[in-house]
DNA sequence: GAGATGTCCGCACGGTCGTGCGTTCAGTAC
DNA sequence: GTACTGAACGCACGACCGTGCGGACATCTC
């Protein structure tokens, strides 16, 4: 029973949000959408432990068993607000440049995009996946899954953005991929991280400086001069 | 009333480790000790959010109000976690080195103890500072207090130690200490978090890496002979 | 119209939380 | 010996937690 009801919303989930049926009103995938903004915000600020139903179904003036309901079990809602935000940020970070070809200024696009998605507190408590990732770093389970899972794809991406930026002549042939991307995304995320503890903006700054300085000396003469441009 | 006793056993921590009379036994500030050795480790893995009074009780088979009582709140045992481990870390990573000169190598010292200190999992959950950090981040209150001044005094630790390195001619004179000192600090945190979220261990080797280049960059000829050393 | 479907609510459950009471008990002082 | 102190306990409280059942109420299908 539970059960069924469970995997029933879990599954609208899963669908995408899609009509279901041509043209009808969906006031589920509305309400859903309402709790998985709020989640979003919450768990960025307290984390995805201080989700609660009842705190979220008082927000939204719902009730919590209907909240429950939409989501079949705290863990499912946990994991929905973790999907939400990953599309929040590819919508923010990645798919801004989607037409922006290969290359050294691209990845410098990349870091600025990020570094404003964080500035600019897309998620009230900053970068939403620097939080989770250190509320389940040490836990075991679907959660922390589906954060290392959307971490790996963050990284993936970066680096094939650098290796990309190395194909058509930005970065030397022997550059480490993997090493630039670690540090590049140090950087971002400790700015994030005394931005929001400390209050300190000048972090991004400090961030913008180090990515520059490292993308900088790994660059060719092609990559420098695309580094150089206005943008 | 529940002030008083706070502010008492609250007051016995402050005081250290020292006998009240001499000779006393001190079973209280022993089972203060066994609490708060539970309590980092735990921290550390689920956060101080994660930290239940009750639980705590029974894995140590102690009662509930017995722990309670030991610190007057639930805030107040957060607060004096966080002191204990100010104390791990600082006889983990600082201490080690009172005695070494000020210089790049001790620079450099300070940072493969961090990376030791985190990597051999002196807490549970890696980096205890790291963990509470990104929980109390964007939150109000004691707690976000002592954890941002812990971070605070950190960092000037760091930048202080770059600084006398910078007086004794091992980095040139126009070195900008606190962005190296962000960047530093960046990377063994990057390393921390990959680690422990992924369990990928080469982040360790890509933090020393990049922290040996930074500093190297950096250093005067006097200052590389030293990062060269043995050591 | 009647019926089906899905959304959301009211209400209650068992459990855990932090807190606080009074009490027991070991150790010290006199 | 008695008196005192502090540590730890047993127990209970109100609040909140996630969960789940059954029903109200729209909306769509026929």
């Amino acid at each position: 029973m539970s059960g069924s009801t469970g995997s029933t919303t879990g599954t609208g989930t899963r669908t995408g949000s899609g009509a279901k049926t041509d043209g009808r009103v969906e006031r589920g995938n509305q309400t859903r959408r309402l709790v998985l903004g709020r989640t979003m915000d919450i768990a960025s600020i307290e984390g995805l432990e201080g989700l609660s139903l009842g705190r979220i179904a008082t927000e939204l003036e719902l009730s919590k068993s209907g909240v429950f309901a939409l989501f079949g079990s705290k863990e499912e809602l946990q994991l929905a607000t973790i999907r939400a935000a990953a599309a929040v940020f590819a919508e923010q970070v990645v798919t801004p440049l989607k037409d922006v070809p290969p290359g050294a200024s691209r990845v410098r696009a990349l870091c600025r995009n990020w570094l404003t998605y964080s500035s600019d507190r897309v998620f009230s408590g900053g970068c939403f996946f620097y939080a989770v990732s250190a509320e389940f770093d040490a836990r075991t389970g679907p959660v922390h899954d589906a954060v290392a899972r959307a971490r790996l794809d963050w990284t993936a991406y970066m680096e094939r953005s650098l290796s990309e930026a190395r194909a058509v002549g930005d970065f030397a042939e022997d550059l480490d991929v993997e090493q630039i991307a670690f540090e590049v995304i140090a950087l971002m995320e400790a700015a994030n991280a005394q931005s929001v503890l400390l209050g300190d903006t000048r972090a991004y700054g400090r961030a913008e400086q180090g990515v520059t300085a490292r993308l900088r000396s790994a660059a060719t003469a092609r990559g420098r001069a695309a580094l150089t441009d206005p943008a």
